[in-house]
DNA sequence: TGCGTTCCATGACTAAAGTCAAGGCCCTGC
DNA sequence: GCAGGGCCTTGACTTTAGTCATGGAACGCA
């Protein structure tokens, strides 16, 4: 039965390239699972005894505080591996992790990766880019939070997504909320910022389709420093 | 003269327990370089092909917006390395470097490097450590400025040091303004939060000197919610 | 000793974003 | 086709933090 999960294990970026031996000694490990939308995977502070990766679907990290307000680190989708910290550092998640659509997704056991990653200098490398990756991504988010406002928050993700969906005509790829939670704010705030882009003549907006109409208007708010 | 360089690569944690062959070659790679209080050591954005360590000496890392606010993102003492993203990923600085102190440091070529890691694996784990913990470290960061307001992050800061110093008598290792660019935030604000603890019996502050009063309700207004 | 610089504290004001409350839109399921 | 729930928007208000301006204390240096 270990071919869903060889299969599975073949869209990871991060085991691309791995020698099948390799893969065929993660699939020994690893797990398959499916989970509902909305099901909590685990919770900040957790022991953290696996390192995850999603083969469909989407899932978000997150911090929550006492009173229920989050925020969201990032959101994953196929392809993408995460809750690489526990297994390197520490014992605990740093954060929660969520489904927010139906999704599948391998867990493996923190003890078993590391053995290969011994054995294997090349996937070794490769944690290193992705962690190195994930830094960079916050040293950006934690700039974005603390240097900026709002509105230039927002002109920064949607270029963002520009880029990622190649075109003018956006899809947002999360429900209005979480995207304020992504930028640190809340659904009021996110509404009034997107309004003023609009004023601006900088976006148009319909739903959860975004027109960008002025790509450099946009670019230079995001820069902007007030 | 790579009797120097040893010592001082010896002095490095993230090298400790690395066998003397592998302390010797890269003697030969890295270079020992001072360096006199406020000068830059590299810039955001600008190519990225050197890892660092302290060997004595302050450094901060930091983002600067255009209008020249600041947000520190980790001041690094003897000891420490910093600036391994680029070492794997991508090709710049994501954030700028500045002695705080007339320092010490030892710089080490982005190529050496990844062969060094190619052969040790051990030494790779260790960095995937480093790098993981840097991670939580920013998880923690993103959180508080998103879900906190400036005393509560204040309390947390200060609850850290007492960790660190083992004792109630802090002696603040920064001046207030790099202090509050850490805690994302402004002198005349970080001024303002001061006095806040101070009245309310939590702290008494007297220039650099800071006296824990109140362990238990600095924690709980750490973890307060509003 | 006195000058200048840097750092810090304070006050008055402004601007940004969060809170609370209400209402609209859209989808789903009966 | 209608009821109910989620999600989003809007408005009025409050709170927090940033801005600007000023003055004081501490330190280094002539």
């Amino acid at each position: 039965m270990d071919t869903d999960k060889l299969a599975a294990l073949g869209g990871i970026k991060l085991f691309e390239g791995l020698p099948q031996a390799q893969l065929q000694s993660l699939a020994g490990i690893a797990q398959l699972r499916r989970c509902k939308a909305g099901e909590t995977l685990f919770e900040a502070g957790q022991p953290g005894t696996h390192l995850f990766a999603v083969v469909s679907g989407k899932v978000r990290v997150f911090r929550a505080s006492l009173s229920g307000k989050e925020q969201v680190l990032h959101v994953f989708t196929g392809g993408e591996a995460f809750a690489e910290v526990p297994v390197f550092e520490g014992k605990t998640y740093p954060a929660s992790a969520q489904a927010l659509e139906d999704s599948e997704l391998l867990s493996i056991p923190r003890k078993g990766f590391v053995e290969l990653l011994r054995r294997d200098p090349e996937l070794a490398l490769g944690v290193m880019a992705l962690l190195s990756a994930r830094l960079r991504a916050f040293v950006g988010q934690i700039a974005q939070l603390s240097l900026k406002e709002v509105p230039e928050r927002l002109a920064g993700y949607l270029l963002l997504l520009r880029s990622a969906q190649g075109r003018d005509e956006l899809t947002l790829d999360l429900p209005k909320g979480q995207i304020a939670s992504y930028l640190g704010t809340i659904p009021e705030t996110l509404s009034r910022a997107i309004k003023k882009l609009s004023e601006q003549g900088l976006i148009e907006v319909l739903g959860s389709r975004v027109r960008i109409l002025d790509p450099e208007g946009l670019a230079r708010l995001a820069e902007a420093d007030r």
